[in-house]
DNA sequence: TGTACATCAGTGAACGCGCGTTCACTGATGTAC
DNA sequence: TGTACATCAGTGAACGCGCGTTCACTGATGTAC
């Protein structure tokens, strides 16, 4: 009974596993496409069909639904944009915390320019109806992982500042609200310290969010030199808040 | 002669005029239903007659087309979260800049919570292929006039800090970035000052984003009391940047 | 004040379009023995 | 190795829906004289 083997290797070759491949990897880079040129919410599944010439009931074999469709989407954006962030952070000197933070910083601005389209599918409006599964959560996290570890790393290595905000004794209902993050993250993080990462943290988004929907017309001069300009001022300023 | 007082009185009870200005408003508020139940990019000017009862054509009497409603939207949403921060500062003592800028802050908030989906369709996704015609950008700085009238008048008020962020010297290409606001504001505000107040104003509505989105969700306690206790945190380290 | 005409709000049918999803089906690939 | 059966990818027609916008029209309101 070599019957495992066999099958192992049938596998391995199989023609329709292949194909299978190939094609769900076509309607996925389909589904970009469609995304990149005119964003999440005009994501159609018979326009994804009829670019790969099939039938549009075809697209149903590799997913359930437009919505399962969505979430796989979803997922990928929020890994590739993890995966652009982790991979420029880890150019940078261990010992240099603050470097690695203007590395993140930098690789999400620059994932979202390129991505301007997946980048709203994951933090811009939410999908009306569309609840995001669990699998999402995990992805979703990877660039908030990679800050937080920043955080309690380079917070361990130094000692405390007085005078810096994270000093500021937290409020009982401060404390409270931070229930939730606190189970993944060392107590030797203060609560005024994890609560001013975070609200970096979403600074961040915000900033590229401004930028990315055009609320710097008329503010900030149109042009990569003069918003780059900007944006670095800005991570000066997040540098600051968290004392690195 | 009395031609004109008479067309004036006439007019001033026209029938017609009456009743245009009320179904008017009528449209608007069905329409302002619909994108609070589900989102602004599944409003329907046939779900809107519907909803009055009218013939779906009868609204082109009052609205050229979808993309003219939903400007109307728009203006009417910045106008009505600029209302709603104005008065909320104006309640604060002239001489509490720090008090006037939190009630600017929870404002913004609190209007962001009450309409989030007029939230989103000022500060959400952009609808692509939607561009935003020249009459939305008066209303659209009116949060932003407060806070650079308040920047421009604590500034003058007190003795320039040289620890503080704000002393920062700002590189050229900070200041050549900063030009299109520049225009608006007083030379008395340093490059690096005005700045980090854009950067304060940009990191509030990545806050109000967040948790509007649901970015929080694990991360922040649920429920409003958590919910404002770390937005309250939030505010304390944007006084902090701006020294105020 | 009364009459003739002009303006305007609202109707209902139609155009032309796109969508997600289901279903019975064919023909190719894979599996068991 | 060859045969019988099971699985699977893809088809094309159909269901039932909703959308924005146009157009010729009717009847009510407004205007000029």
């Amino acid at each position: 009974m070599w019957k495992y083997a066999v099958m192992a290797m049938t596998k391995a070759v199989s023609i329709r596993a292949m194909n299978r491949e190939r094609i769900n990897e076509a309607v996925l880079a389909a589904a970009r496409d469609q995304i990149a040129a005119s964003g999440a919410n005009s994501l159609s599944m018979r326009a994804i069909a009829r670019e790969l010439g099939m039938a549009s009931s075809a697209i149903y074999r590799y997913f359930e639904s437009r919505d399962a469709l969505l979430t796989k989407l979803i997922i990928d954006s929020y890994d590739s944009l993890g995966r652009a962030a982790e991979s420029a952070e880890a150019r940078i000197s261990r010992d240099d915390p603050g470097g690695r933070f203007r590395a993140i910083c930098h690789a999400v601005r620059r994932w979202a320019l390129a991505n301007r389209h997946e980048y709203f599918l994951i933090y811009g409006t939410p999908v009306p109806g569309y609840q995001a599964p669990q699998d999402t959560v995990g992805p979703a996290t990877r660039v908030a992982d990679l800050m937080i570890a920043l955080l309690v790393e380079s917070d361990m290595a130094r000692p405390r500042l007085s005078q810096s905000v994270a000093a500021t004794p937290a409020t009982a209902a401060l404390h409270r609200a931070l229930a939730p993050i606190r189970a993944g993250v060392s107590n030797e993080i203060s609560d005024a310290e994890l609560a001013s990462g975070l609200s970096v943290f979403s600074a961040l988004f915000g900033a590229v969010s401004f930028e990315l929907s055009g609320q710097l017309h008329n503010v900030i001069k149109d042009g990569e030199a003069s918003r780059r300009a900007y944006f670095d001022s800005q991570i000066d300023g997040w540098l600051a808040v968290l004392s690195w």
